[in-house]
RNA sequence: GUGGAAGACCGGAUGGUCGCUCGGUGUCUCUAGACAUCGAGAGGAAAGUCCGGACUCCAUGGGCAGGGCGCUGGAUAACGUCCAGGCGGAGCAAUCCGACACCAGCACCACAGAAAUCAAACCGCCGAUGGCCAUGGCGAUGGGAUCUCAUCUGGUCGCUACGGCUCAGGUAAGGGUGAAACGGUGGGGUAAGAGCCCACCGCGGUGGUGGUGACAUCACCGGCAGGGUAAGCGUCGCCCGGAGCAAGGCCAAAUAGGAAGACAUGCGCAGGCUCUACGCUUUGCAGGGGGCCUGUGCGCCGACUGGCCCGGUCGAGGUCUUCGGGUAGGUCGCUUGAGGUUCGAGGCAACUUGAAUCCCAGAGAAAUGAUCACCCAAGCAAAAGAGGGAAACUUCUUUGCGGGACAGAAUCCGGCUUAUAGGUCUUCCGUCCAC
RNA sequence: GUCCCCAUCGUCUAGCCUGGCCUAGGACAUUGCCCUUUCAAGGCAGUAACACGGGUUCAAAUCCCGUUGGGGACA
């Protein structure tokens, strides 16, 4: 909604109206170290948020969450299908995982949601 | 060597790759970005939001209410903070801790105890003095016996030493209760006792001396002034207008008047009585404050003056409160400041000041991340080598494992409090050994 | 971010302002017994709490300070 973000290809959902219309109309997939939500939208880049709520911790367990999951999107955002509204809710086990175990479980959920690039296999 | 006390500081380092935010410069597009390059990018507590300010808006005439602080002097923009000192307490000491002003009025002090604040007296002690009793003694009186004087004997009355009663009365030393019971110890004294008297200590008053002061100390006087709680109401002194950057300004967008409820009992003044630690013209009130009683006045249309009242202003018709409905974007505020570093000066210190120099985060569901390499502190294990030692053991080097706590700026400062692995340095105290 | 409020049995609460008879009262729930053929209802009895740590006081659920955990308001 922020006209600064709109000019760029923002790949995050920052706007609580998108958020919350993923939230009540996407599809659902669990893991030991997060939960996923996913949704089709109209717009062409798909977009992730990432939510952590007041229960995980503190602010700096808060904050290292949500920069190892951006990080996973950062380097995952070319394979990505087009069109997709995503929302990731981390897992407290999450922060004790190790990295190539996070990249394996973010992958997989991926394709059990059918929401890679065809091309990139 | 060992056990402590206080203070200051650090709080992983370096490099590569992929990324994030801001700023400068350049180019391209063209007014919003893209690319390249350079620079910068979390803390000692950023935390809790407990104090104090700056800043912004509202209010700004007076009074009351309300809140905070509380030994003294200083520092500071200010403070509940800091420094220096006084007093009290803890400790052998270095040192640490202290809401550390005031009990006049109102209130409370459960249980226990005789009694919880005007003082009184349960057990106990005494009963000198007064009262009652009276073995004995003395005196008076009259009777009887023996041979006259005289002696003996029992009776009545009065007084009384010793004594008894503990009646009047005296006493608060002792007992017991309690957190707390109208100074403590010793001696004299007394019927028993008691500051009744004396010495020392404590306490109060006056004066001197030292100190800016809190206070200390000395001399004299007073025989003792009369419990606790003010982190209960309160009094005294000093300070404080209210809200908070989601403050507030501008631009853009959106909505168009919905529903329910409430709308009269208080305040001031004067006089009298009483208490008073405050005040003073210094000893009793012409003041201030508290309590009680009596009389009287004003208001009982409304709103604003951001707690209330007066005063002021506005309006003559609704006003206020709550719920509901709409928008939830941008931009400024936004980081140069009671700023940092170095050197010098003043001050015991907190701190102040002069010069030079530096620019040191500004995000916005919220940037500092991910990964690799190589080092580093503490720790553990075992082996080898070297050194010291009689031994227990210990020091250094090498190798392996392991390995960094509490915690993330959000307008900005000064503090406090709380959390914190590990480490470094300085100063001081006690104790043991050697010289 | 800024500013407020709260914490009492398993749950909802009273007591806090004005400290003491608080060994903390009540309701629902729960346990045992009685009643009933049995269940329910009723009766009797029981278990069960002052968030934590300091301070003031003779004495703290109550007063003061700090910590922890909840809840709320705003443009």
């Amino acid at each position: 909604m922020r006209p600064k973000a709109q000019g760029r290809d923002d790949i995050f959902l920052r706007s609580n109206r998108d958020i919350q219309l993923v939230k009540h109309h996407g599809r659902r997939i669990s893991t030991a170290l997060f939960n996923l939500l996913a949704y089709r939208m109209d717009e062409a880049p798909s977009r992730v948020g990432i939510i952590v709520g007041k229960r995980f911790g503190n602010a700096v367990r808060r904050n290292r969450a949500k920069r190892i999951f951006r990080e996973l999107v950062r380097q995952s955002r070319s394979d990505l299908a087009p069109g997709r509204g995503l929302l990731v809710f981390p897992k407290r086990d999450a922060l004790q995982q190790s990295r190539d175990g996070l990249v394996q479980a973010w992958r997989s959920s991926l394709e059990r949601l059918e929401l890679l690039r065809p091309r990139a296999y």
